[in-house]
Formats: C-alpha cells, sequence, structure tokens
DNA sequence: TAGATTGTTAATCGATTAACAATC
DNA sequence: TAGATTGTTAATCGATTAACAATC
C-alpha cells in the first residue's frame, strides 16, 4: 500500500525553505531552527516542523537543524540532488532575459541546454552561450537528450500548440510565461508565471 | 462593524477569472457560465460561485454571467477599472524585457512610467519609449506622481535596500523578481516571482 | 542539570464541495 | 412550461496551530 500523498501545499513551500537555508549559509550560519525559518518566511515555526515531519526527522531537539544537511535533503526530496537538463522556447526578449540569467538556473539545480524558435532572422544566433536552434529540430533534441523540463516564452497565442509539440517529445513539466491555461494530459506539471495577475492581486488592497 | 475580510485565496483567483473572461471575449462569447469558466481554470463551478458571491450577485439563474458586465465588476474589485501607474527599478536584461513588453501591462490595467537604474552607463540610456532615471532621482519622482506600485529587477543584494527606498517615498505594492524574502512594513503588498522555486515544485513530481 | 527545540498529537480554524430552492 | 444555472446553506474535507512529551 502506497502511503498518502503528501499535499502539493507542502511541496510548493520546500523550495522556499530550500532558498532560505542558502541565504543562511552565505551568512556563514551552520545551524538554524524552525523558528528562524519561519521567521524569515513569515510562517511559523509549527508549520515549517510539520511539512519536514511529512519527510522524516531531520533536526535534534535542544539544537535545531544542520543547514548543509537540511539542503541535502531537501535537494533529494525535491529531485535537485543532480542537476536537471531545461530548454528554452522563445528568443524574445523575455527569452534573452532568461538564457543571459542562466546562472540563476544552473546555481539551483538546472541546466539550460537550448533555446528554440522558429523566426528565421533568430535561427542561429547566438544568445550568450547558446545558438537559437530552429523550432523544428526541437522534438528531435528534447527526445534525443532525454530534456524533461521546458520553459516557454513564445506569445500566447502560440503557446498552446508549443504546449503540444513539447509533450508528445517527451517533456514532463512546463513552465510558461504566457498569459493562458494550458492544456496538458494527466502527469504533465505546469506552473505559470505571469506579473499582471501578481499586480492585480496587489492593488485589491491599495 | 466593518463586514468581514474576504479571503486572500478568493481574491488572487479573481485576476485569473478576469484573464479568463478577456480569453472569452476575444473569442467573441458574449454570455459564459460557472461551469464554462471553472472548467478553463481547472476549478469547480461552486468554488467559482462561491468566490463571486464575496462581493454581490453577478448572473441570471438559468442563463450565466453576462461577460462583458462580469469583467466590469471583478476590474472595479480589483481596483483595476482606472489605469495604475507602474515604475520599474533595474535597466539589466529583465528590465529591459519588462520595458519592452509593456504592452502586457497597458491592456491589463498598468501604466509604466518610469525605468531607474544607479548605473551610470544605464543613466539616460534609451530602452524602448522610455529613458533610464537615476535612482536618485526615484524618492523624488515616485512623491511628486504619486506611484503607487513598484516592479524591482535588481540583483538579490541591492532589493532590501531598494525596497526601503520605495516605501519611503510612498510605494504601497511591490512585485519583486529577487529571489529574496523581503521585509516591509504592514500594510505594504509584496509579491515574488522566482521562477526556479516553480521548477523545483516541478521536479517533485518527475 | 537546565534550557532549548524537535516531532507529533489533538484541537481549531478555514476552504471546498455537494446539494437544492429560487428563478430566469 | 421545461431546462438551465445561479446564489447559498450545510456538510465535508483539509490545513494550520497550540501544546507538550521526548530528548539533545
Amino acid at each position: 500500500m502506497r502511503s498518502k500523498a503528501v499535499p502539493d501545499i507542502v511541496i510548493s513551500r520546500l523550495p522556499l525553505y530550500l532558498r532560505t537555508l542558502s541565504h543562511l549559509a552565505a551568512e556563514g550560519k551552520t545551524i538554524t531552527s524552525s523558528q528562524e525559518l519561519g521567521q524569515r518566511l513569515g510562517l511559523s515555526s509549527a508549520q515549517i516542523r510539520k511539512d519536514l515531519s511529512h519527510f522524516g526527522e531531520f533536526g535534534k531537539q535542544g539544537t535545531g537543524y544542520d543547514i548543509e544537511f537540511l539542503q541535502q535533503q531537501l535537494k533529494k526530496i525535491l529531485k535537485v540532488d543532480r542537476r536537471r537538463d531545461v530548454c528554452l522556447i522563445g528568443a524574445g526578449d523575455l527569452g534573452h532575459a532568461i538564457v543571459l540569467h542562466h546562472e540563476m538556473l544552473e546555481e539551483r539545480g538546472f541546466h539550460l541546454v537550448a533555446v528554440f524558435d522558429h523566426n528565421p532572422r533568430k535561427i542561429g544566433k547566438t544568445i550568450g552561450h547558446l545558438e537559437v536552434i530552429d523550432s523544428e529540430a526541437m522534438p528531435t533534441i528534447i527526445r534525443d537528450q532525454g530534456i524533461q523540463i521546458a520553459i516557454i516564452a513564445v506569445p500566447a497565442r502560440s503557446a498552446q500548440s508549443v504546449a503540444d509539440t513539447l509533450v508528445e517529445a517527451g517533456i514532463r513539466a512546463i513552465l510558461s510565461y504566457a498569459p493562458i491555461t494550458l492544456n496538458v494530459p494527466e502527469g504533465v506539471q505546469v506552473q505559470y508565471i505571469d506579473p499582471v495577475i501578481h499586480l492585480q492581486h496587489m492593488t485589491y488592497y491599495l
């Protein structure tokens, strides 16, 4: 019998814990507590202990958590304990910004291996360390290299058909910057980034 | 007596409803239902009706919702029924991408009025329709123009001090692309965009 | 030892869902 | 009228919090 799945809302907080642990480590700390983590993140210490308890026991009573150790454990849980290949679709302004800041990805468990676009004027051009590849070659490259994660940075009108192609080629997780809800089969993960949604959320409180 | 506050999780869905209504309108539809909206967003129809019921009655039994009308009402609720000025701090690659795609903001209730940077090599340069202004002038401009919303696109190490300056100058809502939790006084809204958080969340399910 | 903090249980709190009368 | 869909109530479900024994 499979044990009950961990709630997605718990999973969604683990990357934040990981990020905060990096910051603490960068400040020279080696030990932290659920209280300190909670304070940094605006969460209760009980919630942090509860979240971690879904996966095991990582702390010591009276002492707290070893930062290095907890980082390793969280990386293992999130499956970012090894580098994961990512491809990017769309070599527009946003695509450029993403490629040029790929260290942000590399530092945190991802490796940007290819950029695709179908605009003939962009194909063959170099952005940072990567050459823009014709979208035609995308399925083959994704399949051959076993890439599982893709970032969509194309206009909203092309996003669904790009997503279809990606899924067909074997992509299992999509981060989309297009402001539309994508239709994907069961088992394919999708997350969205739409800055305007956040702005409109905040204006409610003005 | 003030009526009980609407849960933030409800507020966070309203921008998604608004976005989906635009899409339906763009497809030529004039009427929709809680069921159709739910289907598009992957939510139950009951949830959509419940969410809307916090603010009033916007539909007709047997018919559904007039798209145009519901859009207007949601815009009013979210206070994006008039254009809101936004300023941007950071004229790096990400800042460039944001300015060059400002139509995305304009179409959905925001108006990008200024870009700031403190790098002398960037000050005075033009990005799209805007000239990069020295950060020194930022507080004055924010105050004089009554800007309430800011987007932070600077490196993590400068984000907190930028936020402090913004708050001091009167900014009430901050959208930050820096991967750190910002400390701001009660009453100032902050939202974050960190693509890596989403990627790490998805890898859990791979 | 005394002080601190974990992991876990039970209680509380809040959000989602199902169901249906009202009514267009 | 018959069919459809809303707005709302009550029931269910799930997440957060408080509290504390265990123990470093």
